[in-house]
DNA sequence: GTCTATACTATGATAGAC
DNA sequence: GTCTATCATAGTATAGAC
């Protein structure tokens, strides 16, 4: 895509980080990207059709380039949950305000327009908690709640586009293997026993 | 505060969660209370004024919390990790919703109305950062990054109220035991020496 | 492909009766 | 304290000229 129908959903996608889906018109989309409010509309059908088209390509992307980096980088599952933590962050890196807009601006969809993007967004979800069971499984990872787990290592992973910016000294590539080896430290299982979770009695 | 303006705070709180500050009209509002839109003008002068009202407890009252549980505890860092991983999950826990308003829609308020609460969120962000710099300099925390550590378990914090909900066999002091346990896995210092961050050359 | 003009609906907020 | 009625503005979207 290219021209104006790439200019509006450029523009959007800043305004709608910066203000929400809702706190965003039609007006201030044309505004930005120099043309009427109803010039928008010959390229999108709606001010939804904007918004999902950012949401879909935002969640696809990323679950496309994790499930390409995996692929490349065999089973051992510490190495595929490093992997998977820089590739979101290095993905995320790339569009930081649409990560934001496709996280945040998901619920101002219609079910109908939803469907794609969640499903991707189940997916790449899916595919951290793969990892994670077969690290357990392998002895590799502490055996904690895999599902406590996967939305940790999610919280950090979804934060990074709010409040970093790169820098010559700690570029987005320094980002991810920084998180990399944080979440690997946190799931680890180390050479003497810490506490345990709770067992049943 | 009681009565209707209790329950206008309390409505505004499941609907600001559920579609946003500016997917949320005054007439919805006034329809979850029982009331009509003008009668909510009797207990608060604008929609901004019970954003305002609604992210200023959410962060001033996490912050007490924390505050106060920090008192209690000593100065030994990874104990007071532990404690403020666990006072901000359960203190969450109580409003949920609550929390996730007073995240998302807090770039929703003209600037002035935006003082207290992020001033408040502010002060939160610091004890953490202060924890953790003295748990460097007393080499009981591996020594990474301040700012990136804060910032990952702020994200694993700030991500509870959006996927936990509690039943009987993991409350949330359950969750919030558990994530304590996990950053402090996350931030500790091992026995057998890791990958260290790269250093001044 | 962009414009002006406009239809129609929804919004935040106020006035004044009860 | 709540209501009905209303205002002024802003919202999404369409029609038709250029």
């Amino acid at each position: 895509m290219q021209g104006t129908a790439r200019r509006v959903l450029e523009e959007s996608t800043l305004l709608f980080a910066a203000r929400g889906f809702h706190g965003t018109s039609m007006r201030d989309i044309g505004a930005a990207v120099g043309i009427k409010a109803a010039s928008v509309y010959e390229h999108f059908a709606s001010k939804d059709e904007i918004l999902a088209a950012l949401t879909t390509v935002g969640h696809e992307h990323i679950r496309d380039q994790v499930h390409a980096a995996l692929a490349d980088v065999g089973d051992d599952p510490a190495t595929q949950l490093s992997t998977y933590v820089r590739t979101c962050v290095v993905t995320m890196g790339e569009w930081p305000k649409l990560a934001m807009v496709a996280n945040d601006d998901l619920r101002s969809l219609p079910a109908e327009l939803a469907k794609r993007p969640t499903a991707a967004r189940d997916e790449l979800g899916l595919l951290l908690i793969d990892i994670l069971r077969r690290g357990i499984d392998a002895g590799q990872f502490e055996d904690r709640n895999i599902i406590l787990v996967s939305a940790a290592v999610g919280g950090i992973i979804i934060r990074t586009p709010y409040w970093f910016t790169p820098t010559k000294a700690h570029t987005v590539a320094d980002l991810a293997a920084d998180y990399a080896d944080l979440v690997v430290a946190m799931v680890g299982r180390p050479p003497t026993t810490r506490r345990r979770r709770k067992t049943a009695t």
